[in-house]
DNA sequence: GATTATATGCGTATAAAATACACATAAGGA
DNA sequence: TCCTTATGTGTATTTTATACGCATATAATC
């Protein structure tokens, strides 16, 4: 423990994403699994350290690209995680960011110099994670929510064609509610915010859905 | 410039926030002349560097006692600041936070250690602040804004009574806007946020107005 | 092939919230 | 006494949110 030495040199600030993405109408949230101590061949939330010449956004990109590989990704700033006993190892003060991305447009490094695993987890079924993460994650799918009121990054989550109930069970999913599906598609409709694509997907034995667009 | 170097003495995270608080229906900000270089006789924001062992929000709380003396106040995050030049001296990053207080129920220090002279500013009155801290008010204003929707910070800067005329003026200095009188009156009572004192206040040649307090 | 179960999609009726605005009232000054 | 000005009360209208009935399309079942 290093904690009131301001010298340490691994001392500085920690750039943590929690990136989500929607695949088959459901959440889900990308996690690593960590090759080295502390919480080696742990789970964690996508990060590690700014460089002192980055600037703070080029280097949560970095940090995402150097571990997952993704280039292509939409960020927002959430949080700060700053007690002093956060880490078992020194003081590090963490900002937390929050990703999206399409997942059908990108690929997923599955190992690299820092990581043994990649993959997505649907945010109802979170394992244990490394430090504080599940924490920072709680606090980032609340981030997502304020997001999704403020920002169009349904748009990214929704980029391809998707049916209107797909889009309500997301909502469904996020806000933990229930909404009145037809008033949903109403509100949807007349605000303008999507676009008929005159192509249906079929289920089976239900009536087929309309498929819809982000205008 | 020691920007490259992780292990420059002062490098760190400083803690600057935008005080603000209510005087006669106008919207006000604290701000302190600096004693030192750089920026030296410079108005700036309440702030100064993070203790490697001290948990943030004390720090912040820290810091405004040690420039103003107010020890009695309610801080809010507002943004980042992170820029690699925001500085000229070296890389600092700093944590934006907005305080509230009752300025009837404090007294503020004119001179400190560091600081010789600090007086209360009309936010359409702001001069040229050190650093970039006039860039961080303005954020911090837009803070102030959001804050008001979502928390009850207008009890504290409206802790005394209070005409309705008055607090309309705020709200429009705020958000710059014009609300019809009788609308906003209505909505106030409607929701229970304000009760009436059976006081009344006197302007010269108008009708008195009551006085209200927040419930 | 008709029937049934299920979820989609469209429409209408009602309730709640936001907005617009008429008018009476109180005080000081001309 | 009348005029000016800003406060305070009330009502009408518009917009938005909510509740819910009902027809339709598909596959499984009879």
């Amino acid at each position: 423990m290093e904690r009131n030495n301001p010298l340490y040199k691994d001392q500085g600030l920690h750039l943590i994403t929690s990136i989500f993405t929607v695949e088959d109408g459901k959440v889900k949230v990308l996690l690593i699994k960590r090759k080295n101590e502390p919480f080696k061949d742990k789970w964690a939330l996508v990060g590690g350290a700014l460089y002192n010449n980055e600037e703070i956004e080029a280097g949560v990109k970095r940090e995402i690209f150097e571990k997952t590989g993704i280039k292509d990704i939409d960020i927002y700033f959430s949080s700060i995680f700053s007690k002093i006993d956060r880490s078992p190892i020194m003081r590090m003060i963490a900002l937390s960011y929050v990703g999206v991305v399409d997942n059908s447009k990108m690929e997923l490094l599955k190992e690299t110099f820092k990581t043994s695993n990649a993959d997505w987890f649907t945010i109802d079924n979170i394992p244990y994670l490394a430090y504080d993460h599940n924490e920072i994650f709680d606090s980032s799918l609340n981030k997502l929510k304020e997001l999704i009121d403020s920002t169009n990054i349904l748009k990214v989550l929704f980029s391809s064609e998707f049916t209107i109930p797909e889009l309500l069970s997301v909502y469904e999913t996020i806000y933990d509610c229930e909404l009145d599906r037809r008033n949903f598609r109403k509100k949807l409709i007349l605000n303008g915010l999507i676009e008929d694509t005159n192509k249906y997907k079929n289920y089976k034995g239900k009536k087929p859905a309309k498929l819809y667009k982000f205008r």
